[in-house]
RNA sequence: GGCCCUAUCGUCUAACGGUUAGGACAUCGGCUUUUCAAGCCGAUAAUCGGGGUUCGAUUCCCCGUGGGGUCACCA
């Protein structure tokens, strides 16, 4: 148990040599949980020491989408800029016998440090997973760092987390085999032992650690394609973690209250999309219709550019087809898909005019009329889904909804599957209502 | 391969050593001979194997096995 006093201070350090990935972006979000809980500071330290493999446009990849997430830091670091620092317990690890300057490195540009391996036993404690015990005698002298100016990993890691008052260490799961390293620096420059806390990773769908290859792709990526910043924080906390009780979602607020590194899992997560399609669904639908065709709308322009329906009042036109849409898209980017009869008319063979029971297009073509006819007398403002149910609900259960609406459904759709045909005629209005049934009905002349 | 971590439905997971092993996603079915969806209802589906400890192990211990991670002058 940490001392109730001291100060949490938690931090999140990526190299920028790659995009903010759902795993990384979870453990920035238990970070940031933790440090939040604690009324602690949350702390995001950039760890471009790799000036080879670092890249702007993956820094500002993880900058974005942290800003997106909405996980903000208090405080953030640069190791680029902190050689100064580096070098000078470098010095002091020498000078103390701790590390030693040893062959020349790669580049020709000095001698590389090697540290002074003592070859114990280093034992530390795992907030979720207990003692671990690693021997240190085959990590051999590691290199330290490859001159004075240019620090590695493990002493840029130690010194920075010992300088920045880093109380709990929250990464991922392969971090574990680091640590015996590190603690053997810490002890060197005679840094205080955070807590650690080594969180499961998150898996690929088979069942290896997340990269490149599958599907880790930016959080931003998930931005783009219509994904709300709420439902992936919601989704990401549940990998590995969860409330102990059966309830799902949670705001971000609810999240910091109720977050517990003891109940973290300690083995890895399958990353599935289809839990991720279903959250975010759910926060679509809590959406209010304004907001919501605000961030539908992008996805739609192309559809309105190119469309062929002249509209009367097309922000309300794109409203209703939003609105029929939220119940069923996962993600906004799927606003527009199976829709393409609000945009232009119907191409579709005669026979499928026919419901599966029925074999005579003559009756197909009645019933048409008769549907024509009994909407004709609906006034155009009264042309809403409830009084064209109403309107034509006896006539088709009297001959068999499925006779009669089917036919009517095809001739706006041309599609197998669609809203009903009442929901669809109100969106499209009276006259295209009128114009769609009357070109069904001289295709099964033809 | 060495070292380390880990093991409940296909997936995410719940279960003071005593539960008909629970929930959610996905799948399938019903409400519905108008469809997609939503909603409600229902179904299929799991404790890796072997030894212990115990009156009793999903739970504790050991050994296997499976899975993962890590072994750079990367982070």
């Amino acid at each position: 148990m940490p001392d109730e006093n001291k100060k949490i201070r938690t931090r999140f350090a990526p190299s920028p040599t790659g995009v903010l990935h759902v795993g990384g972006a979870r453990t920035a979000l238990f970070n940031y949980l933790f440090a939040r809980q604690n009324s602690g500071k949350f702390i995001l330290r950039i760890e471009d020491t790799d000036t080879e493999r670092s890249k702007k446009e993956f820094e500002k990849d993880i900058l974005k989408g942290l800003k997106w997430l909405k996980l903000d830091y208090d405080e953030i670091y640069h190791q680029s800029k902190r050689t100064d620092i580096y070098k000078k317990y470098l010095q002091k690890m020498v000078a103390g016998g701790f590390a030693y300057k040893a062959e020349e490195n790669k580049e020709g540009t000095g001698k590389i440090i090697r540290f002074k391996n003592p070859n114990i036993k280093i034992k530390f404690n795992d907030e979720i997973r207990g003692e671990i015990e690693f021997n240190t005698t085959e990590l051999g002298d590691f290199v330290i760092a490859k001159n004075e100016e240019i620090p590695l990993y493990h002493l840029a890691v130690v010194v920075d987390d010992f300088e920045m008052g880093i109380s709990h260490i929250i990464r991922g799961e392969d971090g574990i085999s680091n640590t015996p390293r590190q603690i053997l620096i810490q002890d060197a420059i005679g840094a205080l032992r955070p807590v650690y806390v080594h969180i499961p990773l998150i898996l690929g769908a088979d069942r290896s650690k997340l990269s490149k290859r599958h599907g880790a792709v930016s959080v931003n990526e998930y931005c783009e394609q219509g994904y709300l910043p709420e439902a992936l924080i919601n989704f990401m906390a549940f990998l590995g973690w969860n409330p102990g009780d059966e309830r799902e979602i949670f705001s971000i607020n609810e999240l910091i209250k109720e977050f517990s590194l003891k109940k973290i899992q300690k083995s890895g997560a399958i990353f599935n999309i289809d839990r991720l399609n279903w959250m975010n669904s759910e926060y679509i639908k809590k959406m209010d219709a304004d907001n919501l065709a605000k961030l539908c709308l992008p996805y739609l322009k192309d559809k309105i550019r190119n469309s062929k329906i002249k509209f009367a009042n097309q922000e309300e036109y794109i409203k209703k087809i939003i609105k029929i849409e939220q119940k069923r898209i996962n993600k906004f980017s799927e606003v527009g898909e199976g829709v393409d009869y609000f945009f232009e008319r119907p191409k579709y063979e005669k026979e499928k005019l026919l419901w599966k029971d029925e074999n005579d297009l003559s009756k197909t073509k009645s019933h048409l009329e008769k549907i024509t006819e009994l909407l004709s007398v609906l006034d155009e403002n009264n042309f809403m889904s409830q009084n064209i149910k109403e309107t034509v609900w006896g006539y088709a259960e009297e001959q068999g909804k499925g006779n009669v609406l089917w036919p009517f459904r095809m001739a706006l759709t041309g599609m197998e599957r669609s809203p009903d045909p009442f929901t669809i005629a109100e969106v499209l209005g009276k006259e295209e209502t009128l114009s769609r049934l009357k070109i069904a009905k001289l295709k099964i002349e033809a």
